[in-house]
DNA sequence: CCATAAGAGCGTCAACGATT
DNA sequence: AATCGTTGACGCTCTTATGG
């Protein structure tokens, strides 16, 4: 199959939201779900629902049928798949972020520590 | 410059779980 | 059982960084 050539098109719209991978949930076992509904799945413009299956007969709609069926099937899963890769971003920058948070406070805690352990001491002379 | 390695994004396929 | 949405994997193109 022939693929097309397509322009790059730095399009990154970020947006914030909580996620975790539906899949990798059962990898890391405690993660919730970066699965979110989408609002709505509107069709872009130019695609047209077909005629009922029941009024399609001849050799020749059928495999018109099945060709826009496949076509339908593509852009919509070329759809999903952006949309997948988005989410799959946002997650991962979720997960960079609380890690900088962590980081820093154990950083603070580790110095509490210290200093705890420096004021109960006891002093040699 | 030019060659090329590395990285990012994309489209497609296949597999899977959920829904009808 | 059929259909659908999601996502990992693969192969491809394009961009960017880097060494000669």
């Amino acid at each position: 199959m022939q693929k097309p050539i397509m322009a790059v098109t730095g399009d990154d719209t970020d947006k914030e939201t909580e996620l975790a991978p539906r899949h990798m949930a059962a990898a890391t076992g405690d993660m919730p779900t970066y699965q979110i509904r989408a609002p709505t799945t509107a069709l872009p413009q130019g695609v047209v629902m077909a005629a009922s299956p029941g009024s399609l007969h001849s050799p020749q709609q059928l495999a018109e049928e099945a060709t826009r069926k496949r076509e339908l099937r593509l852009m919509k899963n070329r759809e999903a798949a952006k949309e997948c890769r988005r989410r799959k971003k946002e997650y991962v920058k979720c997960l960079e972020s609380r890690v900088a948070v962590l980081e820093v406070q154990n950083k603070k805690l580790i110095e509490e520590l210290e200093t705890l352990k420096d004021i109960c001491s006891p002093k040699t002379d």
